[in-house]
RNA sequence: GGCCCGGUGGUCAAGUGGUUAAGACACCGCCCUUUCACGGCGGUAACACGGGUUCGAGUCCCGUCCGGGUCACCA
């Protein structure tokens, strides 16, 4: 009978199993070497959750001396996006997530275990499931979806759990000549797997959570589906997974509750099972409600990489923000290991957290500033320009006019025991390093500072580019160029300057609180500087000559000693430094100035000291 | 609702019957410092709750609460 059955619904499916075995063999690996993959479907959006996943399925594979492949899950042509595979494959190769076999791009596939596009591998599921058949282990079902939703009305009636399952299972038993006779009339239908529980509960082993106890499956299954013969996820992971040998399934945790089902089907077959290890959904704040919640591709935009990949987060900052979600033990290993490549840690699936993490774009920040922060001036030239040219082709015309002078830029605080963390991101340096730039210096840069009378900005002046945001500073002499409260970097010399006046006014602008009492203005002040500046003088000699200066001029050489007994200077050389910066960058912070002097050279310097 | 998984500071987390309950991020303070950073030192802060078992429970058991997942011819 079955025989029958299995000729009657696939006639023309000729390949054995024996064949599709000698077609895609064991793979000649070492036994301890992981075979992994990543399947999703082409939705064209490769969300935060699922590289995660992607990149633990990498790295075991990596460690182990195995290899990952892609697989495409197409069987729901409904959900399909045009051109999605892309978006995957693209997205995983911005963040570093290498394929060894499989789709490797749109149309593209490498590898003897193919076709990895469900859609093409037809033959194959016909194959396993006509087999499945004469074992007697699947039928057809004629069931419409009108019919099974009046099962699961009876069901709930009858308090019985929902599903297609023994008694409820209308087609399991039906006669075969009536079987026979509705599929030759052409009646549509399913083909289902025919579950045999013994009634009990199995243990599963999960690589992420332990040893796990789950009620036997009693499900039967649809293994293809009756509008075009294609497999339901849960028998495309069958055949799939144990064809292209699949050793180590690394996925979501939604998957979780149909495991009990994957393993009566490897069971069935009499299949080896994979290792399974479920990774827990990735959780984020919810700013509305204030709780956790599940990221979510509809309400943050920060799940989708593209928005990461957007906003210039660089690759080795991702990827080690991930690792240190995936493997608690990794930051350790990075401190004692601060240069060695992320592939030699000793990545663990045993390690991997039984509950979500929460997506954290601030712990995400840190990590990536002290990434870019050990990365020499070229790499952030190169990775600037990549972002640049695809983000923000002002700022990668900027670079790409004087590459050499960028570079120079970009050395400013880098290299040396302790390099400067200034910025998380690509997107920030526009902003970080405008004042490098003719076009971006601008002494009106809108400073908006703190004050108890609220926030204001500078405005006016001879290069308006940038917006300013609040009014224009009054007259009222409580202007400051300086935070205004709390500076104690200035060792709180800042509030008694700002009365004085002596605070940069650059020239082109109304002096600002201009009630002097007839010391220098700032503006005249980084005058005086450009006639003694010698660009040819070296750090140590240029310092010493700006102590000097400062204290012809009434400033303390010394901080500490200014800050024993203010009322005997003007100012300290720490504001000395700052009106000279002001005047120099339009900022009250940025990196080592001298630095910046040397990149500016000389005649830009003097043409900003005396504008 | 049934079933399954989970719950240690604001966040990520060590922890497998005996610890002063690590560490990291964030936050605060101090020190270093020409600025900005970096760095160093210190601080605030946690075992969801209730019952057991045990000489002893964050760790084992039961219950409650909370969060997540799943219950499709979607993956």
């Amino acid at each position: 009978m079955s025989e029958a059955l299995a000729a009657a619904i696939f006639p023309r499916t000729t390949l054995t199993l024996d064949e599709l075995e000698a077609q895609y063999p064991p793979r000649s690996l070492p036994p301890e070497a992981s075979v992994t993959r990543f399947a999703p479907s082409p939705t064209g959006f490769l969300h935060m959750g699922s590289l995660f996943t992607a990149f633990a399925a990498r790295l075991q594979a990596a460690r182990t001396g195995g290899m990952f492949y892609l697989r495409i899950e197409d069987t729901d042509k409904k959900r399909e996006v045009q051109d999605g595979i892309s978006g995957i494959v693209n997205g995983l190769k911005a963040f570093g997530v290498t394929i060894d076999e499989g789709v490797t791009g749109y149309g593209e596939q490498a590898g003897a275990y193919g076709p990895y596009i469900q859609s093409k591998r037809k033959d194959i599921y016909e194959a396993v499931a006509k087999h499945l058949i004469r074992i007697g282990r699947a039928y057809p079902c004629f069931c419409t979806p009108a019919d099974l939703n009046a099962m699961r009305a009876a069901q709930e009636a009858a308090g019985d759990n929902p599903g297609y399952y023994g008694k409820w299972a209308k087609c399991r038993n039906m006669p075969p000549e009536e079987v026979l006779r509705r599929i030759e009339a052409g009646e549509a239908y399913t083909l289902r797997f025919r579950a045999e529980p013994n009634g009990g509960k199995i243990t599963v082993q999960d690589l992420a959570r332990g040893k796990l106890e789950m009620p036997e499956n009693d499900l039967d299954e649809v293994l293809l589906k009756s509008d075009n013969g294609l497999p339901t996820y849960h028998f495309a992971h069958l055949v799939d997974d144990h064809f292209m040998r699949t050793t180590h399934v690394i996925r979501g945790d939604e998957w979780l509750s149909s495991l009990p089902r994957h393993i009566s089907f490897f069971a069935a077959l009499g299949w080896k099972i994979p290792k399974y290890a479920h990774l827990a959904p990735m959780q984020i704040i919810d700013t509305a409600t204030g709780g956790k919640r599940k990221l979510s591709k509809r309400k943050d935009p920060e799940a989708d990489v593209a928005y990461i990949l957007q906003r210039g987060y660089p690759v080795a900052g991702v990827r080690e923000y991930l690792l240190t979600l995936l493997n608690s033990n990794f930051e350790d290993w990075r401190r004692a290991n601060p240069t060695a490549a992320l592939e030699a840690f000793p990545f663990s699936l045993k390690k991997l957290s039984a509950s979500g993490a929460l997506f954290d774009l601030v712990k995400l920040e840190d990590v990536s500033k002290t990434v870019i922060s050990r990365m020499t001036a070229q790499d952030v030239l190169r990775e600037a320009l990549t972002w640049a040219e695809q983000y923000n082709p002002d700022f990668y015309a900027l670079l790409h006019k004087d590459e050499a002078y960028a570079l120079r830029m970009f050395s400013v605080g880098r290299g040396g025991k302790k390099p400067r963390k200034d910025y998380a991101k690509w997107s920030e340096l526009p902003a970080f390093y405008s004042y490098f730039f003719r076009s971006g210096f601008d002494r009106t840069y809108p400073f908006v500072f703190e004050s108890d009378t609220g926030s204001a900005a500078i405005g006016g002046g001879e290069e308006p580019s940038l917006p300013t945001s609040g009014p224009a500073a009054s007259g009222g002499g409580e202007a400051a160029y300086f935070h205004s409260t709390g500076s104690a970097a200035f060792g709180g010399a800042s509030d008694s300057l700002a009365k004085e006046g002596v605070l940069p006014a650059p020239a082109g602008l109304a002096s600002v609180g201009g009630d002097t009492d007839g010391s220098l203005s700032s503006s005249t002040l980084a005058a005086a500087y450009a006639a003694i500046y010698d660009p040819a003088a070296d750090k140590d000699a240029w310092f010493a000559s700006i102590k000097a200066f400062g204290e012809k001029h009434g400033y303390c050489p010394d901080v500490k000693q200014y800050k024993a007994d203010p009322s005997k200077w003007k100012g300290s050389v720490a504001d000395v430094t700052g009106i000279i910066r002001f005047a120099l960058t339009g900022r009250e912070n940025t990196p080592d100035l001298w630095e910046i002097m040397q990149v500016l050279g000389a005649q830009e310097v003097r043409r900003r000291l005396t504008q």
